[in-house]
DNA sequence: TGGATGCTAGACTAATCAGTATGATGTCTC
DNA sequence: GAGACATCATACTGATTAGTCTAGCATCCA
C-alpha cells in the first residue's frame, strides 16, 4: 500500500510520544524562529513569504496560528521582551558591595552588544516605536522600568552609598549604558568613536562611588 | 487672449525678481519639505506619490530633482543633521564656569524633545540603520562625535574640575541626556515613567561635579 | 473505516508602489 | 515668434505584497 510516489513527501516526522498539544506549539515556535530571524534582520516590512518560508513551513500555517502580520509581530516582540527581561538582575547581586554591584550591571548590560538578536530588537523597537507606540511602552514598562527601580532601590538601601535622587542617579547609570549600546552596535558607531567597554565602566563606577561618598559626607 | 479656463490652472506666480535658478531650488525646496514631512511621520516606506502630494508639486517633477527614493531620503538626513549641527554648544559658553556650563548643555539637549523633528529623526535614523548604516554613521561622526569631543575638551580644560578619563565621562554625560530623549519621548515612555528634567539635570550636576572635585583632590 | 484536523504547495486577488512615459501648459531667452 | 525648459496631470508598467482559496496528503481518534 501507499505506492504513491509522494513526490512532495510530507516532511512531517511521526515522534510518537507528543501528543497534538505539542505538535501544535512546535508550528507555532517553528514560525515565531523564522519571524524572529526576517523580522529581526529586515524590520517590520519583511514579507510573510519570507517568513514562511525560513520557518520551513506553509504560508496557510503562519496564518492559522497567526491573524495576520501585525499579531505574529507584536506575538513575536512579546517572546522577546520577555526573554530578555529573564535575564535580568537576579537576587545575589543585591549582596554585593556598591562597587562590585555597579561594576556587575554595567557588564551584563553592556555585554549584550554582543548579542545580534538584542541589539537587533532594539533598534526595531525604536524604528516602530511610530508605527507601534504599543510595543514601545512594552519595553519601557516591562524592560527598562523594573531594571531602573531595582538599581534604584539597591542605591537607597546601600550603606556605602548615599544619593539625594537615587531614581534619577538609576537613570543616569542605564542611560549612559544604553546609550553606550545604541551608538557604538545599533547605529555602528564602533568604528568612528571606538572606546572599550572597560573605560566605560569604570568611569561609571568612580563617578558613582564619589558621589555616593559625598552624598554620606553631606548627610 | 487667454480665453481659455484653464480647468487645472498651472499654480505658478510669476514672482518677477527671481531668476531660474531661485526658482528651481524652490521646487527642490518645496520638496524636501514635503518629504520632511512624510518620512518622518511614516519612516522610510511612505510613497513617493504621498511625499509628491504634500510637497504640492507633480511625482514627475521629484524625480527630476532626485534620481530616486534612497536619493532624496539621503538629502534630506543630511540636511537635517546639518540642521541640527548648526544648533550645537557655541564658544560663548566656553567661559561659564562648570555648574553653569554643564547645566546649560543638558538644558539644549533636552530641550530637543519638544521638537517633533527632532525626536522623529532621531527614531528614523536608529530605525534605518540597518538598511541605511551610511546615514546613522553620518549622525555619530557629525553630530555626537563632535558634541561629545567639544565635552570632553571643556572638561579637560577647566580648572574646576578634573577626571581621570574626560573622554568617558563626556559619554556618561550624553548617554544620560540622550536616553532621557529616547525613553520619554521616542519611545513614549514619559507617562510609564515620568520624571522631570530638571530632576535629570540636578542630579547629572551634582554627580559631574562631586566626581570632578574629588578628582582634583587625588591628585 | 471514516471523519476531523493540521499541514502542504501553489494559485489567485486586490492593492500598493517605484519609476517611466505622454502630452500639454507656461515662462524665459534669443 | 521659436526653441528650450520646467512643470503639470495622468496613465502606465512591472514588481511586490497581505491575505485568501483550493485541493490534496497525513495523522489521529472514535
Amino acid at each position: 500500500m501507499n505506492s504513491r510516489p509522494a513526490p512532495n513527501s510530507n516532511s512531517r516526522a511521526p515522534e510518537e510520544g507528543k501528543d497534538n498539544v505539542t505538535r501544535l506549539s512546535e508550528k507555532r515556535e517553528k514560525i515565531l524562529e523564522g519571524a524572529l530571524r526576517v523580522f529581526l534582520a529586515q524590520g517590520y516590512s519583511a514579507s510573510m513569504d519570507a517568513i514562511a518560508a525560513e520557518a520551513g513551513v506553509a504560508k496557510q500555517t503562519v496564518y492559522s496560528h497567526f491573524k495576520d502580520k501585525h499579531s505574529l509581530f507584536s506575538a513575536l516582540i512579546d517572546r522577546l521582551l520577555d526573554h530578555f527581561v529573564s535575564a535580568g538582575l537576579t537576587a545575589d547581586l543585591l549582596a554585593l558591595d556598591a562597587r562590585s554591584f555597579i561594576r556587575k550591571i554595567a557588564h551584563i548590560t553592556l555585554s549584550r552588544m554582543d548579542d545580534w538578536e538584542y541589539v537587533s530588537l532594539l533598534r526595531l523597537i525604536i524604528g516602530e516605536s511610530g508605527r507601534f507606540p504599543e510595543l514601545s511602552e512594552l519595553y519601557v514598562s516591562h524592560m527598562v522600568k523594573p531594571g531602573i527601580e531595582k538599581l534604584a532601590a539597591y542605591l537607597r538601601a546601600n550603606e556605602q552609598v548615599r544619593f539625594s535622587d537615587p531614581e534619577a542617579t538609576a537613570r543616569i547609570i542605564h542611560g549612559a549604558l544604553i546609550n553606550f549600546v545604541i551608538l557604538q552596535e545599533v547605529m555602528h558607531g564602533k568604528h568612528a568613536m571606538p572606546m572599550s567597554r572597560e573605560r566605560l565602566i569604570n568611569s561609571i563606577v568612580d563617578m558613582v562611588l564619589f558621589a555616593g561618598e559625598q552624598g554620606k559626607q553631606s548627610s
